[in-house]
RNA sequence: GGGCGGUUAGCUCAGUUGGUUAGAGCACCAGCUCGACAAGCUGGGGGUCGAUGGUUCGAGUCCAUUACCGCCCACCA
C-alpha cells in the first residue's frame, strides 16, 4: 500500500469492509475440508427463512456464531460454518400468494400448482441472494461453497430417506384429527403457528326443543355459544354426569381460593361462590333431571336442520357455567372432539369446505355462505323461530393463523402424523444424560416439558411449496396385487388406511408411475411436508447424509447450535430426535440460547409491529464492526436486549424517536425539518420518490466510539513504528509500564478465552473494551510516548507496543473483524516480523493468526499493585488541579509522603507525572512535610501534597478538608462500631476482621493527615 | 391457571462463592483544540439496589411473601 502515509482520523468502515471481505473470500479462508491432522469445529447456521430480509435478531444470531467460528479457527481447529436458507413452506407461499392476489388479482388455483411454484422459486432466488448478501455484509465467515437450501437435491434426498424409513417402521401414519384450518391459505397449521388475539364478539344463548317431553320435564334445553353457525354441525348436547358432585367440588375449590386470597380479591370470589351456591339450590334438580334424560337416550331437535341429536352425559359440560349444558360440535371444536371420542355413537359432521364456506352437510339455504354470513343467517333464523334467548357482548380470544393473520377454523381433516413416543423419549434422554447441553440451563426445562407430552407431530401441509409427501394412494388393489407389482423392489413399502379403505404406498426415491400396479391406478398425495421436517434434518442432511460422506464422518456431531428460544421445541428438539434416529448420534453437543432483541417498550420486534431494524441501516451508519461489537456487548445471560430505536431523517439527519404511534406509519413527517420521509423499503419504483428514513439505535454508539478509539490508538502506533527493528526483548530492558501492560494482557487473554468458552459474550466484550480503552490507550500509549522519542529507549518501546497491539488485534478479531484486519495489514507494513520472546513473521491475515495464549509467566501481581499506586497518585494530582481550577498549562509541584517501599516504586515514575498531569515531583519519601500552602489528597498509606503557593483558593480548600474530615469521621465511627461488636469479631473469618482493622488504621491515618493539612490552612 | 425471566443512577445495562464507601456507557455540569483520538481528554453531580419480612456478625447478592413488566405453555361452550 502506498496511500497510507496519511491515515484518516476516523475509521472508514465502509472501505475496510469491502476490501477485506473479498480478500478473505478470494483466498478461500472460509472454506473447510476434512483434515485428519486437526480437530473439527462445526456450526450449522439456523437457516433463515427466504420470506424476507434479515433483521437485527438474525444479526445477533449470526454475529455470535461468527465470533465463535473465527475464534476457533484461530485456535487451530478445522472450522466449518455451514450456511444455508430455509424454504419456510407456509410463510413463503403465503407471501407470494398475497402478492399474486394484490398485484394480479389471481388466486393460486387460477395460476396452478406448477406456475405458482415457479413464482415462489423466483422469490426464493431473489431473497436468498439478498440474505446471503446481508450475511456477507455482517462479516460472516461461512463456507459459501457449501451453501444449502432445504429444498435442494441434497436435502431432498435426506427427506425422502427419512420419510421412507419412518414409514417402514410404522412411525408415520395417517389419521383424522381436528386441525387448525387456515381458510385463507387452505392448509392446516400447527398449534405453534397459531396466536390468540382478543376480538369483540358475542355470547348467544339458544334453546333446543326436547323431543316429546314427558310431563314435568323441561320443554327446551338452553345452550350458549360464541359461534352460532357451528350449531349446524352439532351432533349432541352434553350435561354433566354428576352435577351435584361437580358443583360441590367447584364450591370447595373456590372456598379454598377465597381463604388464601388477598382481601381486595375476596369480594369477587364471594360473588362467584354465591353464584355456585345459588346453582346448587336452584339449578341442581333440573340438571340432574337432564342427566337422567341423557341416560334414557332422550333426543333433542336441532333447530333449522330437522335433525335429532342425543342428550349425552359428559364431564365436559360444567354445571357451574352457563346453563350447565353445552352443544357438541366434534368437527369444529377441540373439546367437543374429545367428547366425541368418549361417545363415538354421536358421530361428527364437518360443515365446512376448505375455503371456509359451508358445505353440503348443512341445509340448502346456508350452503356456500361464509362463516360470517352464515352466522348472521343462523342467528336471524333462530330468532325468528323464537329460540334465541339472549345475546351478551363478550371479548373472545380468537385463534388466528400466524401466517395469514386470518381467523383459524377448527376443522376435522385427514392428516399425516409421526408417532412421537419413542422419538421424543430419545431426545429427552440426550439432554438428561448430558449428551446435549443447553445453555443457559433453564431452557432445558422447556425442552423437556414439551417433549414429555409426546404429542404426535402432524407433518402434512396443504401447500404446494415444499417436499411433496412421497406416498401414492391405491383404492382398488388387493395386497396380493401390490406384492406382485413390487416383488423385486425393496424400496417400496405400503400400509393399509382403514378409515379410507385404501393403500398408502411409499417409495424411497423417485416417483411411482400411475400404472405401476397394473389395472389399479395410483394417485399421488398432493400435500407437502411441514417445513420443520426438513429443518429437523439440517445438521446431517447438509453434510451429505444418507451418504456416508467424509464430511459427515468428520464434522458430525457438530459442536454448538446457536439459536433463539422461540424455536427450542419446533426446531432444536426435532433436530435432536431426527439426528438420533437417522445417524444414531446427537446433532450437536451444545446449544446456546441467546437473548431476544426487544424495542424500547420491551416488545419483540416484528414486521407487523413495524418496529424491526434492518442491520444494513446500522452497518451503514455505524459500521459492521460496531454492529457486531455492540451486539456482543449486549449478549448477557439473563436479559433480553432492550433497544430504543430512532428514525434518522434522510433530509436533515436528525433522529426521531420511534413510538408505538409512528412505527406502523408508512411515512413520517420530520419534526425538525418538517419534511416527509418513508419508513419502508421501496418495493415499487413509485415508492422511491420519498426517501427512506433509516432505523437505527443509539445503543451502537458505544461500539462505534470504541472502534474509532482503537483506530486512533493503532494510528498512533503506525506513526511511531518507522524503522521498527524486530527482536526479542530482554526482561531487564522492560520498564514498569511494559511489565504492567504485558501482565494485564496475559490476564485479559485468559479472561476472554474463558468467557467465550462459556458463551459469556458480554463479559468478553467488556473485558476487551476496558483493557483497550482504560489501560492500553489511557496509560500504556500515554506512557510510551516519551520513550518513542528517545533513541536509547525507542527500540524496546516499539517492540512492546507492536506486540501488545498485535495481541489485542487478535483478541478483538472475532468481534470486530474488519477493523482488526485493516490495522493488521497496516501493522504488517511497519512490523512484518514481531514478538517479544521469539520473533516470527506475522500471519498474512489476522484471521489466520494464532489465538493469543495466556502467558502466565507474564502475569505479575506485584507490578499490577505498584502500578495501581501510581495511578492513584496521578488521579489525586489531576483531582487537585481540577478542584482548584488550575489551568492545564500551569505546571504543578507536588510531593508524596509514603513508606520507603512505595517511594521506590513511585520515584521512577516521576517523568510520567509531568507528561500525564503536567506536575513536577518535589520529593517522595517518608519525611516529606506538607508545603506551607498546599492542597492535599490522602490515599491509603500515602499523602499527596500539591504546592500551590499563591494559586490556592484557601477557603475552598478548607471547606473541602472539613467535608472530607466529616466523611472520614463517619467511616471511622462505623468501622469502630463494627469492630467493637463482639459477635462480628468472634464469628467473622479472621481475614475479614483483620481487613477491617487494617482499614480502620488506614482511615485513622488519613484523618490525621487531613487534620494536619487543615490546621496549616487554618493558620494562614 | 402452570412455568421462566426481569425490576440497581434520568436512559440502557454490569455486579462472579454474602465481606470496606454499589460500577460502566449515554445524558447532565465544569474545564480542556496538549502531535493518536472532540466519535476525544480531565474532573464532577446523580442510586435508602421494586416492596415487606426472615436467615446472618454482615444482604443488591441467600430464603419467604408480594407488586409491577415481559416471555413461554395450557385453557376460555
Amino acid at each position: 500500500m502506498t496511500d497510507d502515509q496519511e491515515l484518516p482520523k476516523q475509521y472508514d468502515h465502509a472501505a475496510a469492509q469491502e476490501r477485506w471481505y473479498s480478500f478473505w473470500e478470494e483466498r478461500g479462508y472460509f472454506h473447510s475440508e476434512p483434515n485428519p491432522v486437526k480437530k473439527p469445529f462445526c456450526i450449522v447456521i439456523p437457516p433463515p427463512n427466504v420470506t424476507g430480509a434479515l433483521h437485527l435478531g438474525h444479526a445477533l444470531n449470526n454475529t455470535l456464531q461468527d465470533i465463535l467460528i473465527r475464534q476457533k479457527r484461530m485456535q487451530g481447529f478445522e472450522t466449518l460454518w455451514m450456511p444455508g436458507t430455509d424454504h419456510a413452506g407456509i410463510a413463503t407461499q403465503a407471501i407470494v400468494e398475497r402478492r399474486l392476489l394484490s398485484e394480479e388479482k389471481l388466486s393460486r388455483h387460477q395460476l396452478g400448482r406448477q406456475r405458482l411454484v415457479e413464482r415462489i422459486w423466483q422469490w426464493k432466488k431473489d431473497y436468498e441472494k439478498r440474505i446471503l448478501g446481508q450475511l456477507k455484509q455482517m462479516g460472516c465467515s461461512c463456507d459459501w461453497q457449501r451453501t444449502r437450501f432445504t429444498l435442494d437435491p441434497v436435502c431432498a434426498k435426506a427427506v425422502r430417506e427419512t420419510f421412507f424409513t419412518l414409514f417402514k417402521e410404522d412411525k408415520i401414519y395417517r389419521g383424522k384429527r381436528l386441525v387448525n384450518w387456515d381458510t385463507f391459505l387452505q392448509t392446516a397449521v400447527s398449534d405453534d403457528e397459531v396466536f390468540h388475539e382478543p376480538v369483540k364478539g358475542h355470547f348467544w344463548h339458544f334453546r333446543y326443543p326436547v323431543v316429546s317431553p314427558k310431563p314435568g320435564e323441561p320443554t327446551h334445553v338452553t345452550i350458549a355459544t360464541t359461534r352460532p353457525e357451528t350449531m349446524l354441525g352439532d351432533t349432541a348436547v352434553a350435561v354433566h354426569p354428576d352435577p351435584a358432585a361437580a358443583l360441590a367440588r367447584a364450591e370447595a375449590d373456590l372456598q379454598e381460593r377465597l381463604d388464601a386470597a388477598p382481601s381486595k380479591e375476596k369480594a369477587d370470589l364471594e360473588t362467584q361462590l354465591d353464584e355456585i351456591r345459588r346453582r346448587r339450590r336452584e339449578m341442581l334438580p333440573q340438571l340432574e333431571q337432564l342427566r337422567d334424560m341423557a341416560r334414557d337416550g332422550r333426543l333433542l331437535e336441532l333447530p333449522l336442520t330437522g335433525r335429532r341429536i342425543p342428550l349425552v352425559a359428559d364431564v365436559w359440560a360444567k354445571p357451574e357455567l352457563g346453563s350447565g349444558c353445552v352443544k357438541i360440535t366434534p368437527a369444529h371444536d377441540a373439546n367437543d372432539y374429545d367428547v366425541w371420542q368418549r361417545n363415538l355413537q354421536i358421530g361428527a359432521i364437518n360443515i365446512l369446505n376448505p375455503d371456509g364456506t359451508l358445505n353440503e352437510q348443512v341445509p340448502q339455504k346456508y350452503r356456500g355462505m361464509t362463516v360470517k354470513k352464515s352466522r348472521e343467517a343462523v342467528v336471524a333464523d333462530l330468532e325468528a323461530a323464537g329460540l334465541l334467548v339472549e345475546i351478551e357482548d363478550r371479548e373472545i380470544e380468537l385463534a388466528h393463523s400466524d401466517r395469514s393473520k386470518t381467523p383459524i377454523e377448527p376443522y376435522l381433516a385427514d392428516q399425516w402424523f409421526i408417532r412421537m413416543d419413542e422419538l421424543a423419549q430419545s431426545a429427552m434422554d440426550a439432554v438428561t444424560d448430558g449428551r446435549v447441553k443447553i445453555a443457559p440451563d433453564r431452557y432445558a426445562k422447556s425442552y423437556l416439558d414439551w417433549l414429555s407430552e409426546k404429542r404426535d407431530w402432524p407433518i402434512g401441509r396443504q401447500l404446494w411449496w415444499g417436499h411433496q409427501i412421497p406416498v401414492w394412494y391405491c383404492k382398488t388393489a388387493t395386497e396380493a396385487d401390490l406384492q406382485r407389482a413390487f416383488a423385486d423392489r425393496n424400496d417400496v413399502v405400503w400400509q393399509r388406511d382403514p378409515q379410507r379403505g385404501q393403500w398408502l404406498i411409499c417409495v424411497r426415491e423417485g416417483e411411482l408411475a400411475a400404472d405401476a400396479v397394473p389395472g389399479h391406478p395410483l394417485v399421488r398425495e398432493e400435500d407437502v411436508l411441514d417445513t420443520w421436517f426438513s429443518s429437523a434434518l439440517w445438521p446431517h442432511s447438509t453434510l451429505g447424509w444418507p451418504e456416508q460422506t467424509p464430511e459427515l464422518k468428520y464434522y458430525y456431531p457438530t459442536n454448538v447450535l446457536i439459536t433463539s428460544r422461540d424455536i427450542i421445541t419446533l426446531w432444536v428438539a426435532r433436530m435432536v430426535l431426527m439426528g438420533l434416529h437417522n445417524v444414531g448420534q446427537v446433532p450437536f453437543h451444545q446449544v446456546f440460547i441467546h437473548p431476544k432483541i426487544l424495542d424500547g417498550y420491551g416488545e419483540g420486534m416484528s414486521k407487523s409491529k413495524g418496529n424491526g431494524v434492518d442491520p444494513l441501516d446500522v452497518i451503514e451508519k455505524f459500521g459492521t464492526d460496531a454492529l457486531r461489537f455492540g451486539l456482543a456487548y449486549l449478549t448477557t445471560e439473563t436479559q433480553d436486549v432492550r433497544m430504543p430505536v430512532e428514525y434518522e431523517c434522510p433530509h436533515c439527519g436528525k433522529l426521531i424517536e420511534q413510538t408505538r404511534e409512528n412505527r406502523t406509519k408508512p411515512k413520517i413527517k420530520c419534526k425538525h425539518c418538517a419534511k416527509e420521509f418513508s419508513t419502508q423499503w421501496a418495493e415499487k419504483p413509485e415508492d422511491k420518490a420519498l426517501p427512506r428514513g433509516a432505523v437505527v439505535s443509539e445503543r451502537f454508539e458505544l461500539a462505534r466510539n470504541f472502534c474509532n478509539k482503537l483506530w486512533n490508538a493503532s494510528r498512533f502506533a503506525m506513526l511511531n513504528l518507522d524503522q521498527f527493528q524486530p527482536g526479542p526483548v530482554a526482561d531487564d530492558d522492560l520498564m514498569v509500564e511494559d511489565r504492567w501492560v504485558l501482565s494485564r494482557l496475559a490476564t485479559v487473554s485468559q479472561q476472554v478465552t474463558d468467557a467465550l468458552a462459556q458463551y459469556r459474550f458480554a463479559d468478553a466484550a467488556r473485558t476487551l473494551y476496558d483493557f483497550a480503552w482504560d489501560e492500553f490507550c489511557s496509560f500504556y500509549v500515554e506512557m510510551v510516548k516519551g520513550r518513542l522519542q528517545d533513541p536509547a529507549q525507542r527500540t524496546t518501546a516499539q517492540r512492546v507496543l507492536a506486540h501488545t497491539l498485535d495481541t489485542l488485534l487478535r483478541l478483538l478479531h472475532p468481534m470486530i473483524p474488519f477493523l482488526t484486519e485493516e490495522v493488521w495489514q497496516r501493522l504488517g507494513q511497519f512490523a512484518p516480523q514481531r514478538g517479544i520472546d521469539a520473533v516470527e513473521p506475522a500471519a498474512e491475515s489476522v484471521l489466520r493468526a494464532a489465538w493469543p495464549c495466556c502467558d502466565a509467566s507474564r502475569q505479575d501481581a506485584v507490578i499490577e499493585s505498584q502500578f495501581a499506586r501510581f495511578q492513584d497518585v496521578l488521579r489525586a494530582v489531576r483531582d487537585i488541579r481540577a478542584r482548584q481550577g488550575v489551568a492545564p498549562k500551569t505546571l504543578l509541584k507536588f510531593s508524596i509522603r509514603c513508606e520507603p517501599e512505595a517511594a521506590d516504586v513511585l520515584r521512577p515514575m516521576e517523568s510520567y507525572f509531568e507528561s500525564m498531569a503536567n506536575a513536577k515531583s518535589c520529593g517522595v519519601g517518608p519525611d516529606m512535610a506538607p508545603p506551607p500552602l498546599c492542597a492535599h489528597v490522602t490515599l491509603s498509606g500515602m499523602d499527596v501534597f500539591v504546592d500551590l503557593a499563591d494559586l490556592i483558593d484557601v477557603p475552598a480548600e478548607i471547606a473541602r478538608k472539613k467535608q472530607e474530615i466529616e466523611k472520614l469521621t463517619g467511616f471511622i465511627a462505623s468501622k469502630e462500631k463494627k469492630l467493637s461488636n463482639k459477635s462480628f469479631v468472634d464469628r467473622a473469618p479472621a481475614d475479614v476482621v483483620q481487613k477491617e482493622r487494617d482499614s480502620l488504621k488506614d482511615l485513622q491515618d488519613q484523618m490525621a493527615a487531613a487534620r494536619e493539612v487543615l490546621d496549616r490552612l487554618a493558620t494562614k
